[in-house]
DNA sequence: GTAAAGTAATTAATATATTAATCATTCATA
DNA sequence: TATGAATGATTAATATATTAATTACTTTAC
């Protein structure tokens, strides 16, 4: 519930960005994750962005039909599928990276870095997976 | 991500139990929401339950389908309809709460009750509205 | 008392999440 | 090398989220 609060407070912020520019959260995401790299398969994008591959059938179609991205399958493994950014698709992502950044360090102004450590370490103690305890 | 991806690693032994109860994440906070009030409007279920109301229109369809809870429309005002647990949706609760805050307490355990506090006050100073800052 | 403004629940349209199943392709191995 | 196991992407079915619009009903202001 913690958590969910949390990101209800949040994300309104970066969605309101992301709607200005005709995009999606997840949408985002994919892009955002094809900033450094020049291609990526969609199991490689989904391990990035946490997208599970089912919905990400359906944001990549949504992508490519915006004309931001493109599906190339690849010739070496014909179950592979590229997604490469278009050139509308890298303009757009230099657009919005900067204002996404901008909100980040907002946010991240709130807090101490060392505030920042303490949240990653608390978060990462409780969602790794559970140790073989002795009375399981 | 950080938020997501702790969600990711807590939720699913918690939804593996709902799923055992034929129950999603989201019905489970409904009837969970109704354990210690008798009946609750739709509105005030959507703000206990952090459920934006368009979406409660449909877990509460599928609730009172499954014969969980019952709709009653308000004689005083009859905009409101107030949800009630049937017998067979409060025997659930009471099966199923004593789980839930098994697993909930098997959590709080991997960390201190002063980490708690300072995982409430991080995320808090996060989410919380900006304050109108004087370059606004 | 009536028209206008407000409120609670709902519908509609679109985008995702979740789980299981499918389809095509590749790999491993007898 | 034919065949069954494994893999990557996709489809299918159901449940939610999000935003805007609608409906029914109340309250307010005149």
């Amino acid at each position: 519930m913690l958590l969910s609060r949390t990101l209800d407070g949040i994300m309104p912020r970066y969605r309101s960005l992301f709607q200005a520019h005709g995009l999606t959260d997840q949408q985002w995401r994919v892009l955002r994750a094809l900033w450094e790299q020049k291609h990526l398969t969609s199991a490689e994008i989904s391990q990035m962005t946490l997208l599970p591959a089912p919905s990400l059938v359906g944001i990549l179609d949504r992508l490519e039909k915006k004309r931001l991205i493109g599906r190339l399958r690849s010739v070496k493994d014909r179950r592979h599928v590229h997604i490469i950014p278009t050139q509308a698709g890298r303009d757009l992502q230099a657009h919005m990276l900067p204002k996404v950044e901008q909100i980040h360090d907002s946010y991240m102004q709130r807090i101490t870095p060392e505030e920042w450590d303490e949240l990653n370490r608390i978060l990462n103690k409780m969602a790794e997976p559970a140790e073989q305890r002795s009375f399981a």
